[in-house]
DNA sequence: CGAAGTAGTGATACCACTACTTCGGTGCCGTATT
């Protein structure tokens, strides 16, 4: 097709790239035919291109939602390196003045790409702004953020969808590195994605060594872990090891240092210079092990990471799989290990639960209904009495319950009629929210426990199918990773299934016995095969999804 | 949910035990304070 000539030409001689990949021009091409896109690829896939080249093409400038700022100066920076037009990224890093200027270049055309946090966006005149633009493309940059973080981390997350059609509706893009099928249903219906295309490569990364070591005494795990790493960074091997607290993060730290490790901890805790020290150290390899908490790791781009370790299981197999695939990169060998002990699950258990309370939501209500007009946040603490954590992820479930309306100056609005149904309505979204993120702990934990292939458990839960046990994993060297599921011909995934109590879900899992089903109300859930059998659930031949590039 | 720390109790051990409390992850932004 002529687009693809030109597509190709404009990335040689704009941006220097003389290859793209079958994805890359498969998401280009969709972009230039008009269709909203959804790409999951790996880092360092070149998932940035998929938005660089086409703007070029398209009039009007773009805009790149992404989550962090840091993040956002990486790709200006890199932006500037080509020949391809200027970008800038406006925040609250920004005096009036640069902010002027910004907005200046952009209606002028002198800047082609604006990067914006989601935060930017909840602000009135950003939006008109970008409205008076003329928007030709909006891309949002590690888009799972909308499904993992939106509910009560950053809820402005949930408001991206409304201000797109705010901005004149223009094309979207959706880029991440990590979203299995529900996760990639969300994003698109957040965003309101029309006519979309999905481009998702395959998550597996045979390189990678996959094992879990289980422990029963806390003592003895941290012995296990520490022993590990010295043997694994040997010889100054680049590795992470990822501890579920900051405090642990600095006790680990701190044990590998006495073992002559050049180790150093990351967590958010730590003053934002000395963070970007350990990063920088780290790249340079004056740094051999970081010891983080989650806070590290997006936008790291290092090749020849040999070896990940988590000191505890994270939140869901969708942390784990983005955490373990930092390393080997390059496509040497490397190696995920995973340090588990039962006790660990409830501490996940314990960060990811911490909805509102139904009483705060009501206190909220009351206050927004008794009020004239829109409350500022800071006085809806105080009239409710509630501490801001708790009174952000009230009102975002209210907002998603479209029972509440932020305004431009943040300013939050009763907009529903019967206050005692949007509670009802709030409470059912944090209680379904609940389940999903609990049911994804479980998955998390079924991984660290099970004695199958860990690879057809990982790639399964992203919706990929592994016929055959790995050979790479330590389940499969001690012989406990079987043969072929049996009931792989009964129930692949993407069955829809239909269960009493549950309701509707889709398969998203197959081991030997077992199939894990996703379902729409209660998350995650492992049946037996027997169970299925017995006509408890009933099948249909496939799930609706939106069109698919390569699978 | 569970680990670690604190306070209180009992009994006479510069301590042992239980009961209770506290804490635990990710980043924007704007405002107040150095």
């Amino acid at each position: 097709m002529a687009d693809e000539g030109r597509l190709r030409r404009l990335a040689e001689e704009k941006f220097g790239w003389d290859r793209l990949t079958d994805e890359q021009v498969a998401a280009m091409g969709a972009v230039m035919a008009g269709h909203d896109v959804l790409a999951v690829l790996p880092t360092g896939a070149g998932k940035s291109a998929i938005y660089q080249v086409p703007a070029l093409l398209l009039d009007g400038p773009t805009v790149v939602v992404s989550p962090l700022i840091a993040l956002q100066d990486d790709q200006v920076q890199g932006l500037a390196g080509t020949d391809a037009p200027d970008a800038v990224a406006v925040n609250s890093t920004l005096g009036a003045e640069e902010t002027r200027a910004a907005w200046q270049a952009l209606r002028d055309g002198s800047t082609e790409y604006v990067f914006l946090s989601p935060e930017q966006l909840a602000k009135d005149e950003v939006v008109d702004e970008l409205a008076d633009l003329g928007v030709s493309l909006f891309v949002v940059d590690e888009a799972h953020c909308i499904s993992s973080w939106g509910h009560d981390f950053r809820p402005d997350y949930l408001r991206l969808g409304p201000v797109l059609e705010r901005v004149g509706r223009p094309r979207v893009i959706a880029l991440t590195a990590t979203a299995a099928p529900p996760v990639r249903d969300d994003i698109v219906r957040r965003l309101g994605m029309r006519d979309h295309t999905e481009v998702v490569a395959s998550f597996d990364r045979p390189n990678l060594r996959l094992e879990v070591e289980r422990f029963t005494h806390d003592h003895l795990k941290r012995a296990g872990v520490v022993d590990r790493v010295v043997v694994l960074g040997a010889g100054g091997a680049a590795g992470l090891v990822y501890a579920a607290t900051r405090k642990d993060a600095e006790h680990y730290a701190e044990r590998l240092v006495e073992e002559g490790i050049r180790a150093a901890a990351y967590h958010a805790g730590m003053r934002a210079a000395d963070r970007e020290r350990v990063h920088e150290d780290f790249l340079a390899r004056d740094v051999d092990v970081v010891v983080a908490t989650s806070a590290f790791g997006m936008g790291i781009d290092k090749p020849d990471v040999r070896f990940v370790v988590h000191a505890a299981i994270p939140d869901s197999l969708d942390s784990y799989y983005q955490q373990v695939g930092r390393a080997g990169r390059d496509g040497e060998p490397a190696v995920a290990v995973l340090f588990h002990r039962a006790e660990d699950v409830g501490l996940q258990r314990f960060l990811t639960g911490g909805g509102p309370p139904e009483d705060a939501i009501e206190e909220v209500v009351r206050v927004l209904d008794e009020a004239d007009g829109a409350v500022p946040p800071k006085r809806l603490r105080e009239e409710a009495d509630l501490r801001a954590p708790l009174a952000t992820k009230a009102v975002g479930l209210l907002a998603d319950a479209g029972e509440v309306v932020t305004e431009g100056s943040g300013a939050v609005r009763y907009a529903g009629s019967d206050p005692a149904a949007a509670v009802r309505s709030a409470v059912e979204r944090a209680e379904a929210h609940r389940g999903l993120v609990r049911s994804r702990v479980e998955m998390m934990r079924e991984y660290a426990e099970s004695t199958g292939c860990r690879r057809q458990r990982l790639l399964g839960y992203f919706g990929e199918h592994l016929t055959d046990p790995c050979g790479n994993c330590d389940t499969c060297d001690a012989g406990t990773a079987r043969r072929k599921p049996r009931g792989d011909g009964e129930f692949p995934v993407d069955t829809a299934v239909r269960h009493a109590e549950w309701g509707r879900g889709v398969v998203t899992g197959v081991e030997t016995d077992r199939v894990t089903v996703l379902f729409d109300d209660v998350g995650y859930r492992t049946l037996s095969l027997a169970v299925l059998r017995r006509g408890v659930c009933w099948s249909a031949t496939s799930a609706p999804r939106g069109t698919r590039g390569r699978g």
